[in-house]
DNA sequence: CGACAAAAACTAATATCATTAGCTTTAAAG
DNA sequence: CTTTAAAGCTAATGATATTAGTTTTTGTCG
C-alpha cells in the first residue's frame, strides 16, 4: 500500500455534508472542500466528481432521516400517535439540517438521488402502521399522502412560504391529525 | 428616446422562464439568454443580474399558478369539491411546468422569492372556502395543511420519490379527500 | 539495502460562468 | 446639424468544474 492517503470517500462525503449544511449549496465548491483537507482540487476526482459527491451527501441525508423516523415510530401508542411522532421527527430533522434536507428532495435529476431500493424497504414499517388506520388496500395511498403532507409542510416552512404568523408547529400537528382522522 | 432597445425586462423574464423550463436551471446561463436575443452577455445587466432574473421567473410562476388555482375553485359545488379542483389545478400546472415549479419553491433564499404580499392576498379566497369545512378559527391551519399536502405530493412526485407504482393521480385525490374529511 | 511498481496527489490547461468598468454607437430633441 | 443620454459593446477579472499527463511516495521484493 504505497502513499498513505489523506482522503477517503466516506470522510469526504461527510465533510461535504457539513460544509453544505453550514454554508449553503451554492457556496460549496470542490476547491473549498479540497482546501479543508489541505489538498489540491484535482485530487478529489479520484473519489468523486461534484455530482457523485452530492449524491453521496443526499444518501447520508436519507439514512439519517429514515433512522430518526424509525426510532420515533417505535414508541408505544396507537397508530395515529406513532405516525404523528414520526412526522414530528421528520420535521425536527429537517429543521436541524435545513440545507441538506432541501437539497435531497429538490432535484428532478435521477443522478442525484440515492440508488433505487435504499429507501423503499425503509418505509415498509410505516406502511404497516398506517394500514391499521386506512386498511391494507389503501395503505400505499395513505402513506404517500402522509409523506406528502409532512414534506410539504416542512419544505414550505423552510422556503419561507408561510408568512402570516401563527403557531406553525401547532398547525403542522393539527393537519397531520386531521389527515389521519380522515382515513379512518 | 435614443437607440431603440432590443430588450426589455418583461420579454427577458419570459424568455428566461421558457429556457429554464426547457433546458433545466443548471444549464441556463446569462450567456445563452443573451444569445437568444442576438446580444452580448453584458447587455443583460442593464435589466437583471442572474439572481433578479430568477426572482422574476419565480414571480411569473406564482402568478400563473395562483391564476390557474383561482379559476379552478371558482366552479360550482360544495367546498370540498372546489378545493379538490384547486388542488388538481395546482398539480396540473406543476406537471406542465415541472422545472420552474420546483425552482419557485425549492429555495431557502429570500432574494429569490417574489416580494412580500404578492401571494398573500391571493390565497384569501381559498381560506374562505376551507373555513366552511374547518370553521373560521382553524381555517389558517387547515389551509396550510392543504397547501402542504398538495405541494408535498407534487414535489415528491416530480423528484421521483414515489417509485413503487400505483395510480399517483388516484392517490393524490384520495389523500386530499381524506384530509378535508378529517377537518369536518 | 536498493530498485520497482502502483497508488496518491500534483501541475497545467481548458472551457464555462457571472460580473464590472469604461467605451462606442445610435437616434431623438432642440 | 449638434447635443445628449440611453443602449449595447469590448475587455477584463476571478470563480468554477474537469481532464490529461506528471511527479511523489513508500511498501515490497529481489
Amino acid at each position: 500500500m504505497p502513499y498513505p492517503s489523506k482522503l477517503d470517500s466516506e470522510t469526504l462525503a461527510s465533510a461535504a455534508f457539513d460544509m453544505i449544511e453550514q454554508g449553503g449549496v451554492d457556496d460549496f465548491s470542490m476547491h473549498k472542500l479540497a482546501a479543508e483537507f489541505g489538498v489540491k482540487t484535482a485530487s478529489l476526482y479520484r473519489y468523486f466528481n461534484k455530482e457523485a459527491l452530492i449524491q453521496a451527501v443526499n444518501t447520508l441525508t436519507y439514512h439519517s432521516l429514515l433512522q430518526a423516523m424509525y426510532e420515533a415510530v417505535s414508541a408505544e401508542g396507537d397508530p395515529a400517535q406513532r405516525l404523528l411522532l414520526g412526522a414530528k421527527a421528520m420535521a425536527a430533522y429537517a429543521h436541524q439540517h435545513p440545507v441538506t434536507y432541501m437539497l435531497a428532495f429538490r432535484n428532478t435529476d435521477d443522478a442525484l438521488r440515492p440508488e433505487e431500493g435504499a429507501t423503499e424497504q425503509a418505509v415498509l414499517p410505516l406502511q404497516a402502521i398506517i394500514a391499521e388506520i386506512s386498511g391494507e388496500a389503501d395503505s400505499l395511498a395513505a402513506l404517500r399522502g402522509l409523506q406528502a403532507l409532512a414534506h410539504g409542510f416542512i419544505s414550505l416552512t423552510l422556503a419561507g412560504q408561510y408568512r402570516r404568523g401563527g403557531d406553525l408547529d401547532a398547525h403542522f400537528e393539527q393537519s397531520v391529525v386531521a389527515y389521519l382522522r380522515g382515513w379512518e
